[in-house]
DNA sequence: TCACTTAAATTTGTATACATATTTTTACTA
DNA sequence: TAGTAAAAATATGTATACAAATTTAAGTGA
């Protein structure tokens, strides 16, 4: 079983909340799981902490960490100060066939709509945004939205899609879209900025219902 | 040897360019060289890998990545779009002691000034602009303008300090503290923008003489 | 000479075993 | 009964050994 198997296994499950927050797990524990030996695992525990996945639980050991509606308030607001600047960047420079492969991302997400596996439609969602910032030709900025987008998706596994809200973001993705065909930037920039805070209060408030 | 140990020991020998970038490091160079064994220096350079220090080259080996003045410029540019974010939410919340260890940390900067060892003197830089941060109430936000500062800290192994420059550098710090000891937000985040850009105009000159 | 294939070498990835550190449990005292 | 100290149990950290993969080198044919 190859490095990054586990790493991805692990993310995974605990996006999905598979493994619960709080809980403190164990190098032989997620060995035992996934059926390998705690070489693997450690490499994997290393990587995921460092990116967020796992916080410490005292001196030595990793737990899940849990959800904090402060947390994802804060992830927003980062991606409020970065996104926009990506977006004026990358937009002078979007080919016809890069918008055209954004189309295509958004007309999937509409189908999945449906069946609403919040994970695989947060992650159609964010291979949008990013083939929207690709050209911005800052390669650390790509990379670091990259990161926070991920850190977004452990939030996304509570987030059931309201249908009202998945389809209002959906307009507000082709809107996007249809300026950025008519090189408005500005306009283009401001709807960004207002989709993301949109996000950021769906969220807030699933967070809050989650709390009861 | 804890595992702590051989990570910020190769750590700062990468910063040091004792490892010279495009190098390929094998575990078993850096385990005989730090005396230990080939487990510890995986986790390390996995985590030096995620954290951007180490760099694939080819399918299975690490090396330092090579200094670019435009992954600099680009580290100076989100810089600029989140420590004013920063200083913004912490310059109210500000007590006297805060301020008075971070002119502390300004003294022994000045003090420090002749020996110059760029990256000692980096680091209370940081630590400087850190103090003033640290009440923002952000975690996040912190945790991430660490990590790009730690990364802005490979460059400064090649950044001897100009005099001159260290001196209006130290100059606009002592500014700033004024300002937020007058309670003028706006004007102490002016300076903070202008100095982050200067700084970043700087580096971009030593990294072009470093060229020729 | 250059591209391509194949073989040798080196290197990474993983398992097991053991040492060290941490966490939990138990027992004891105030 | 709560708090603390010691001891047992458990978990992590590291070394060694081996398997799988990658990288390098050599060889072949056009």
């Amino acid at each position: 079983m190859a490095k990054i198997d586990v790493y991805q296994l692990l993310l995974d499950d605990i996006r999905r909340r598979r493994w619960a927050p709080g809980q403190v797990l164990t190098q032989q524990q997620i060995a035992n799981h996934y059926q390998t030996s705690r070489i693997p695992v450690r490499d994997a525990m290393v990587r995921l902490q460092s990116a967020g996945y796992l916080v410490a639980a005292g001196k030595a050991s990793l737990m899940v960490p849990a959800l904090s509606a402060a947390e994802a308030a804060e992830l927003s607001l980062i991606r409020l100060q970065l996104e926009p600047l990506a977006l004026r960047q990358a937009a002078p420079r979007l080919t016809h066939q890069q918008l055209g492969v954004a189309e295509d991302l958004l007309q999937q997400a509409a189908q999945l709509q449906e069946q609403a596996d919040p994970l695989q439609l947060g992650a159609l969602n964010w291979q949008f945004h990013y083939s929207l910032y690709q050209s911005c030709q800052l390669p650390v900025l790509l990379q670091l939205l990259a990161q926070l987008h991920d850190k977004v998706s452990m939030y996304l596994g509570v987030q059931e899609v309201s249908l009202g809200y998945a389809q209002r973001s959906l307009a507000e993705h082709q809107q996007l879209l249809a300026l950025l065909r008519q090189h408005d930037v500005e306009a283009a920039v401001t709807l960004l900025t207002q989709h993301i805070s949109e996000a950021n209060l769906q969220l807030q408030q699933r967070l809050a219902e989650e709390q009861r």
